[in-house]
RNA sequence: GCCCUGGUAGUAUAGUCCGGUCUAGUAUAGGCGGCUGUCGCCCGCCCGACCCGGGUUCAAAUCCCGGCCAGGGCGCCA
């Protein structure tokens, strides 16, 4: 069929924005068929943008010839343009439909989509994933990713606030010694290099200069994790204060966690009522558990964990019943955490490190770091790691490394929490993990 | 990497236990036709599928073995 070009059209509403108070006025809008409904002598179109949806009503003998031949032609996801009247009525949900003086055809789709647009029959998370350009265009998932959006602008905007510089720092880096997680290696010219799997190191020394900072960015993790919670490159975010330690960056973040909560509340109504999703906004202070104190609520439980085990998974489920929303767990055995967590002073088998709990779903990590090189070099080979390979780090540690503390958190996670999806792959674009790699 | 469960039209499912009745049912999508107030529109007709390979058997969607893929769980996850 022949197409239209936009020509001198520019959209004057989205759908979301015409209301009943615009009766009688003309509008230009642009979208996608979602939903043709056709009833002989009158035929419903349902015109889905980024913002929502709007009835077009064909009367088809009261429109011109050219917009009903127009009309007649179209097919779900045709990308059109309408310039057409707006109609107050109580016929519809929203009390108002449009109905057009104009149409274009801007692009065509396939008859028979891949997946079910409106949601009468759901597809598996396999399929949608296959099909992730037009899943994407469900409501449902443009309201996650709305809602995702909306908390990293109230994360950006209340870091700003409070003297955090962004920064950016490398995604290849050069060695695979920071221990733990897994690396992806990468050529790099003619040398071996790896992509990042945090900002730790590179953030604390950025804590010398620029005091605050705070990073938003991809990292990966080569592991062999095959849950509804891991991905191999997901969004971090990341702070690290100068002259701080766990307790100020916790204030800091449970406050964060409850401002986010409440933004999204008021600017996500309708992305939350779409979600069929009710999101709480918490009371401060979030709860403070120490690792003691959840060894004995596991013990009452019936769930023994030796001193200085990490938290098993199962463990970490009954945990969430018992706490079942945000808590913090301080006081870890040092032992059980990163090299560059401080140990306290007071005693050193335990350390200022925390993970921030959502149920039984790590949301975020961090502590105050070590800030002394003689102690981060004992740590170092306390972990079997050769601090040779830290020298570049290490260097920082001689130009007046200040006390200094941070966090991270998993957007992808956070957007789970916000939006109530179970997998996080649901909170992702385009997830990556050990099996897909595509699209 | 290990354990459990599963793989049937574009999509979602029934059938599998206990082989034949399956020419594989249903819904939805798609095609064609009809319908002037639908909003999961409705009505009629049509199209369309047993993951791959091997085995058992007179006979396999169904039982067995291997593979691949998926979901869940575990481990791993500074």
């Amino acid at each position: 069929m022949k197409l239209d070009s936009i020509g001198d059209w520019r959209r004057t509403h989205y759908s979301a924005e015409v209301r009943p108070e615009l009766d009688g006025q003309e509008v230009t809008l642009f979208g996608w068929v979602q939903e043709i409904r056709d009833l002989g002598g009158i035929r419903f179109i349902i015109l889905q943008d980024r913002e929502g949806t709007v009835q077009i009503t064909v009367p088809r003998k009261k429109v011109c010839s050219e917009v009903l031949s127009k009309a007649e032609a179209l097919q779900k996801r045709y990308s059109i343009g309408v310039k057409g009247i707006v109609k107050k009525t109580e016929i519809t949900p929203r009390g108002v439909e449009v109905i057009p003086k104009e149409v274009k055809v801007f692009s065509t789709a396939s008859p028979q989509l891949p997946i079910d647009i409106i949601g009468k029959v759901p597809a598996k998370l396999e399929v949608r994933l296959d099909a992730r350009p037009l899943d994407l265009c469900r409501e449902e998932n443009i309201a996650v990713f709305k809602i995702q959006h909306t908390a990293v602008e109230v994360i950006r905007d209340f870091l700003f606030e409070r003297g955090f510089i962004e920064v950016h720092t490398p995604r290849i880096i050069a060695s695979a010694t920071e221990g733990g997680a897994a690396l992806f290696p990468v050529d790099y010219f003619e040398r071996k290099a790896f992509l990042a799997q945090s900002p730790q190191l590179y953030k604390e020394q950025l804590v010398i200069s620029l005091e605050r900072v705070f990073e938003v960015g991809p990292f990966f993790r080569a592991e062999e994790s095959h849950t509804r919670r891991h991905l191999s490159e997901f969004v971090s975010i990341d702070i690290e204060q100068a002259f701080a330690k766990a307790e100020d960056v916790m204030q800091l973040l449970e406050q964060l966690m409850q401002h986010t909560c409440k933004v999204v509340n008021e600017k996500c109504r309708r992305e939350l009522a779409l979600l069929n999703y009710k999101l709480e906004v918490p009371e401060t202070p979030f709860k403070r558990l120490t690792y003691d104190m959840v060894l004995e609520d596991l013990r009452k439980e019936g769930v023994e964990i030796p001193w200085g085990e990490d938290i098993p998974t199962p463990a970490f489920r009954t945990l969430g019943k018992i706490h079942p929303y945000f808590y913090f767990i301080t006081d870890w055995p040092t032992q059980s955490k990163a090299f560059y967590i401080k140990p306290k002073d007071d005693n050193p088998e335990l350390c200022e490190g925390f993970d921030f709990m959502w149920r039984w779903i790590e949301l975020a990590s961090g502590g105050t770091r070590i800030a002394s090189k003689e102690l981060l070099i004992k740590r170092l080979k306390e972990k079997g790691l050769n601090p040779e390979s830290f020298k570049y780090h290490l260097q920082a540690f001689d130009y007046g490394m200040p006390p200094h503390a941070g966090w991270a958190i998993g957007l992808e996670r956070l957007t789970m929490m916000l939006t109530g999806r179970k997998n996080i792959r649901e909170a992702t674009l385009y997830p990556r993990d050990k099996f897909r790699l595509t699209p």
